[in-house]
DNA sequence: CGTACCGTTGAGGTGAGTCAAAGTAAGTGG
DNA sequence: CCACTTACTTTGACTCACCTCAACGGTACG
C-alpha cells in the first residue's frame, strides 16, 4: 500500500521562508475544506476532537517551484492539496531524478511516510501556485485511533486515489512515447480539461516539457516530437503548454487500436 | 496509497477447484502465523476477537500457475503469502498483460481492493507452489474498527512493504535493460539468495524469462542477452533459472557508476 | 517419436536517445 | 522601451539499444 510517493517533512517549505504554517493567511472558511473532509463525513466526531483537528491544521501557499517537503526528511504529518498542482519526484537506482506522479486538488500527500514512520522518499514540488493544508502527525494519529470509521474512510480515499488517476502513467512505460503521451493527456484532460461546445477539449498543462518527459520516462525532445506528430495527424493543437484536442474520442481511440 | 496492486477475489482460486479455503489442510500451527501476525503484536486483542480471526482464516495451497484472484472481481478479503512467490499482473492501456510486482512470504495482497471497496485491478498468479492464507473482509474490517492499534500496524506494514522491495522495479524502467536486470537481481538476491562462503550468492529464480521481461518492461530475448552479457563480463553465471553472482559488490557497483 | 514450450542466438529494422543549433518566451537592468 | 540574459521549446542529424522476426537446441510430456 501507499506506493512510495510519501512525504511529510518537518517544516517542509523551509527553503521558502521561515513562515510557520499558521502564520499564512487562512482562507475565509476556517473549517477543514480539503481532501480530508471527504473522510470525515458520517464520522461521529465529538466537537472537541473536530476542533482539535481544525486548530492544529496549518495552511500555506507555495509559489511555483517551491519544495513542500523533501526526500530524506522525516514525516511530520499529512499534506492536502487544496488548489494547484504538485509533482512528486524521487531518485532512481542511479540517483537521478525521476517524476513519480502528480498530486492535485483534493489529493493527499505524505501518507506513506506518515504511516510507515519512515523518511520521505520523494520530494514534493509545487508546479503552480498552491494552497496546501497540513495536519500534524499527532492529532492525525490520535483521531485515527479514536475514530475507526475516520481511519477507514481515510484509507479508502488513499486506496481509491491510487487506483485511478496518474498513478497509471508509470505503468504504461513500455508503450511507445506517443501512446504514453495520449494516456497522459487523457488523465490531465479528465482533471483539468475545459470542454467547449463541439466537443473539443482544451488543457492548460502546468508542466514544462521536461517534467512531462520525466513523468513519461522520456526526453523533452521526444515529447516535443510526439506532440508535433499528433498535430500533423490533426489529433491535437499545441500552443506552448496549452493543448487543444479537437476530437478526444479520435485521440483516445489510438490507445485501443494501436495501429499507428 | 496502496498502489494498484490490490486484490481480494471472492473465491479466487475457482479455476483451481471448488475446494473451500477451509477444507485445505491447515498446517500444524492453527494460530495465525503469516504476515498479518506482525501487525498483531502489542495489540490488546480480547480472546474472543483473536479466536474470531483465527476461525475465519482460510488456508490453501496453490500450484504453479494457479490464479489466486483475478482482475475485475470484487474483493472478498485480505490475502497473505506464507510461502512461495506470487506475481501480480495488470492490463495496461492497450489491454495487454504486464507484470506489476512480486509478492513473497510475509507479504499481503488484495489490500488496495479491500480498502477501496473496488474490484481487483490485478490478477495474482502463483509462480511456485504457494501456501496462502486468507482473511475474509468482514472480520478484518471488524477488527480494524475495534482495535485502532491493529489498524495502524496493518497500515504501517503496507506502507513499509511498498517502500522497499520490488515496487522499485517499476521505477527504474527508463534505465537500460542491463541495469534494470541488476536491480532486479539485487532485490531477488536479498530475499531469496543463498550466500555461500566466499561471498558468492546463488539465486534460484522462480520466474521464466518471459516473466522477468514483463517485470522489467522488456522482451525475453533482451533479458537473455543481458544475462549473457553479464556472464561475458564475469559478473554472473547463469544456468537456466539458477543465477550465481560470484561477486555481488562488483555487480551492484554498476548501478552506482554506470560507466558500462 | 512427435509436440510444445522455454531459452538462446543471429540478422535486421526502428524508436527514441544524444548532441547541437536555432527559435521563442520571460525576466532583468539600464 | 529596448538590449541582454536565461531558460524553455522545437527541429535536424546521427547513433544505438532494444524490438521483431526467425531459427535452433534443450527439456518435458504424452
Amino acid at each position: 500500500m501507499f506506493h512510495n510517493d510519501d512525504s511529510g517533512a518537518i517544516c517542509a517549505g523551509a527553503e521558502k521562508s521561515e513562515k510557520n504554517w499558521r502564520t499564512q493567511l487562512v482562507p475565509k472558511c476556517a473549517h477543514v475544506d480539503c481532501g480530508i473532509q471527504s473522510c470525515m463525513r458520517d464520522v461521529p466526531f465529538r466537537t472537541a476532537d473536530k476542533a482539535l483537528l481544525e486548530r492544529s491544521m496549518g495552511v500555506r501557499n507555495f509559489d511555483r517551484g517551491d519544495k513542500i517537503f523533501s526526500e530524506g526528511v522525516a514525516s511530520s504529518g499529512l499534506y492536502c492539496v487544496r488548489s494547484g498542482l504538485v509533482l512528486l519526484n524521487y531518485k532512481d537506482a542511479i540517483r537521478s531524478d525521476k517524476a513519480l506522479r502528480l498530486v492535485g486538488p483534493g489529493d493527499l500527500m505524505g501518507y506513506r511516510s506518515l504511516f510507515a514512520d519512515e523518511p520521505h522518499v520523494t520530494t514534493a514540488e509545487a508546479l503552480t501556485v498552491c494552497n496546501i493544508c497540513f495536519f500534524p502527525k499527532t492529532p492525525i494519529i490520535r483521531l485515527t485511533d479514536t475514530y475507526p470509521l475516520f481511519s477507514r474512510m481515510l484509507f479508502r480515499k488513499l486506496a481509491r486515489d491510487r487506483g485511478s488517476r496518474n498513478g497509471l502513467v508509470m505503468r504504461e512505460q513500455h508503450l511507445p512515447i506517443k501512446l504514453r503521451l495520449i494516456h497522459f493527456l487523457r488523465m490531465m484532460e479528465k482533471q483539468y480539461g475545459i470542454t467547449s461546445r463541439g466537443g473539443a477539449v482544451c488543457v492548460q498543462l502546468p508542466l514544462m516539457r521536461r517534467q512531462i518527459a520525466s513523468l513519461l520516462s522520456a526526453r523533452p525532445e521526444s515529447v516535443a516530437r510526439a506532440i508535433t506528430e499528433l498535430e500533423r495527424e490533426g489529433l491535437a493543437v499545441a500552443n506552448g503548454r496549452n493543448i487543444t484536442i479537437p476530437n478526444p474520442r479520435a485521440l483516445y481511440h489510438m490507445l485501443d487500436s494501436n495501429d499507428e
